[in-house]
DNA sequence: CATTTATTCAACCATTTGGTTGACAACGGC
DNA sequence: GCCGTTGTCAACCAAATGGTTGAATAAATG
C-alpha cells in the first residue's frame, strides 16, 4: 500500500466489490453481515474490503454488542473531487489558451479580450 | 487488473507516481523520456506507467518520429467526478434527512443550520 | 549503411492483493 | 455458565503490481 491517503482512497475506490460497498452504505448504515449478504464470497473478505475502506477514511465502524455497524465518511470524497478537479480545470484552460493562440495564427484575433489568459493557477 | 473502466482509473491514480505524471501532463504534453527524467526510476518503468494510464484512457499517445507525446484526456475525470458525486450527494440527502427527523423528535421543527452535525458520527 | 535516440517488449523478481479456511474474541439469550 | 451469532485475526495461496535488466523496433543522422 502506498502509504498517502488519496493513494488508499484512490486504491479503495479501484475494486468494483468495494464500490458496491460504498454504495450500499450510502443508502444506510449496515453491518458487515449485511453488506457481505449479496456476495457469494466469505464474510473474512468483506471485512477485509470494509478495512480497505477504512483505512482510507471513507468508513467508520460504530459498535452495537457484538455488531460494528459500517458509516459513509462522505468528507474524505472532497480530497478526491479536489485532485481530480484541479487538473481537469487546469488541462481544460490549457485547451483554452491553445485554442486562442489557434485562432490568432488563423488571423482571427479577439486582442481585447484579456478574460482567456488567466494564470496557470498552481 | 479488474477490466471495467472505472475501476482502472481509480487504480491507475491510486499511485502517486502516475498522479504526478497527470499532473505535469495537464501543464502541456510531453514525451516519455521527459517525464520519466524527475525520477530516478528507469524509463521502462515510467514506460509502463504511462501504459497503465492509456489503459484506463487517462493519457493518449501521439507520434512525432521516434517520439511518442502523451497527451492527458481530461474527459475520463467526468467518469469518476459522476461516480463520486453520485454518491456523495446520496450520503449527504441521507444525513440532511437524519438532521431533520432528529430536529423533529426535539420539537425543533426549524433548524437553524441545515448542514449535517459532525457530533453524532461514532 | 552504421549509429544514436526514443520507446517498447520480454523475462524475471519481490511485494501486495484478494481470496480461502480455521481459530478466537465478544456479546446476548437462554 | 454454555450456546449461537457477529466479526476479526492468522496463515496460507494464486494472481497482479511495480520494479529491474537486456534485447528489439523505429526513425533521424552521420
Amino acid at each position: 500500500m502506498v502509504d498517502d491517503q488519496l493513494s488508499r482512497v484512490f486504491a479503495a475506490l479501484a475494486d468494483p466489490t468495494r464500490r458496491d460497498i460504498v454504495a450500499r452504505l450510502a443508502v444506510g448504515d449496515a453491518t458487515v453481515g449485511q453488506l457481505a449478504e449479496p456476495y457469494d464470497v466469505s464474510v473474512q473478505a468483506v471485512s477485509k474490503h470494509i478495512k480497505v475502506l477504512a483505512d482510507a477514511g471513507l468508513v467508520s465502524q460504530g459498535r452495537d454488542a457484538q455488531r460494528r455497524p459500517c458509516h459513509l465518511e462522505a468528507e474524505v470524497f472532497d480530497l478526491m473531487t479536489k485532485w481530480i478537479e484541479r487538473y481537469r480545470q487546469q488541462a481544460q484552460e490549457r485547451y483554452e489558451r491553445l485554442d486562442a493562440v489557434l485562432a490568432e495564427m488563423r488571423g482571427d484575433e479577439q486582442p481585447a479580450n484579456p478574460r482567456h489568459q488567466q494564470g496557470a493557477a498552481s
